[in-house]
DNA sequence: GTCTATACAGTGATAGAC
DNA sequence: GTCTATCACTGTATAGAC
C-alpha cells in the first residue's frame, strides 16, 4: 500500500504537459526528463514502450479525466445541471483558454494515425453523450447531435483561436456564446 | 522572362502540403525532399534559411491567398456576397473538410512563438475583415466582432473534429450551420 | 527504481563537384 | 541549379552498474 514517491500515474499529468506543450513529435525525451526529473532510465521502467507507450498513457488519463466528470454526468444526472457542469468542467480544465487540448493538437498532424481509435473515440463519445442530455431535455434527435457537433467544435476551435491569437478571454467569451447558443 | 521549371513559387504548395500533414516538427527535410523531387541541395538554394526560411515562406503563400480571395473582398466588396464568398472559398481551400488548416495546427504546439506574428495576422485579418463586412451590413460593432470571431473559430474548430473523426462531412455540415449562424 | 554510458538512426545544415 | 558526401548534433532506445 505504501506508495513511492514516483508512481508511473504521478508522472503522466507532467509528461501530458509536456505534450500539450510541443506536441508529439517536439515532445523530445531531453523535455520529458527535464519536465519530470526523471532520467531515461526511469522513464523506460515505467513505459517500456517509449514515448509512444507515454502517449498512449497520457491520452487514457485524458479520456479518463473526461469520462468521469463530463461524459457520464452527461448520461446520467439530470440533463440540465450535467450539461451546466460540462461548462464549467471545460472551462476549468482548459484553463480558461491557457492551456490546450492534447487530443485536438494530436488529431491535426501526422500523430493521429498513431492514436486513431483514442482520439475517435474521446471525440465520438463527447458528443454521443451531449446528445443523449440534450434528448434527454426534450430537444429532437437530429437536432441534438448537431447542437452537440456544435458545441465539441466550437470549444476546439476556441482554443486554437484563443492560443493563436495569445488571447485566453477569447475562450470564456466563445463558452459563453455556445452555452447560450445551447440554450440549455 | 523565361521560367525554369522549378522556381521558388513552385515548391512553395508542396512543402506546405508536407507542413500540413505533419506538423511543423515532424516534417523532416527528407520528407521535403520526397515530396518536392528536390535535393537538400536545392532546397538550400531556395532557402537558405532552412526549414524555419521555408515554414515562413509558406505562411507568407498561405496568407496571400486568404487575402487576395477573402479578407480582401470582405473589406471591399458588397457585404452580403462577399461573406457568401467567403464560405466558398473556405470549402474549396480546405477541401471540404480533408485539409487541415496549417496556420491553426502550427499554432496549437510550440511552433506557435517562432512564427508569432504570422499566425496572429492571419487570424486577426480574418476575424476584423469579416466584422468590417458585418458591420457595414448593418450589424453593430460589438455584436459584429463576436459574430466574426464565432465563425472563425468554429470553422477551426469544425476542421478539428473533421479530422479527428475521419469524417470530411462533418465540415460540411458544420460550415452550413455556422453561414445559417451569421444569418447575412 | 534510478542513474550513467552508449548504440545507432535520423535530424538540419554545409561544402563542393558537376 | 542540382546532386552527393559529409558534418555535428539530437533523437529514441538499450545495457548494465548501483
Amino acid at each position: 500500500m505504501a506508495r513511492t514517491i514516483n508512481e508511473r500515474a504521478d508522472v503522466v499529468p507532467l509528461i501530458a504537459e509536456v505534450f500539450r506543450e510541443f506536441g508529439y513529435e517536439g515532445a523530445s525525451l531531453s523535455r520529458i526528463t527535464e519536465k519530470t526529473g526523471l532520467g531515461k532510465g526511469s522513464l523506460y521502467h515505467f513505459f517500456p514502450g517509449g514515448k509512444e507507450e507515454m502517449a498512449t498513457a497520457v491520452l487514457a488519463d485524458v479520456d479518463q479525466w473526461f469520462e468521469r466528470f463530463v461524459y457520464e454526468p452527461l448520461r446520467q444526472d439530470d440533463p440540465a445541471s450535467a450539461v451546466a457542469g460540462m461548462w464549467a468542467a471545460v472551462d476549468g480544465y482548459f484553463r480558461s483558454g491557457g492551456r490546450v487540448c492534447l487530443v485536438g493538437a494530436f488529431a491535426l498532424d501526422g500523430t493521429r494515425d498513431m492514436f486513431s481509435d483514442a482520439i475517435d473515440g474521446y471525440f465520438r463519445r463527447w458528443i454521443e453523450a451531449l446528445r443523449d442530455a440534450l434528448v434527454r431535455h426534450g430537444r429532437g434527435d437530429k437536432a441534438a447531435t448537431m447542437d452537440a457537433e456544435e458545441a465539441v467544435f466550437g470549444i476546439q476551435g476556441a482554443l486554437v483561436l484563443a492560443r493563436a491569437l495569445r488571447d485566453p478571454s477569447l475562450f470564456g467569451r466563445a463558452l459563453k456564446r455556445l452555452q447560450l447558443r445551447l440554450g440549455v
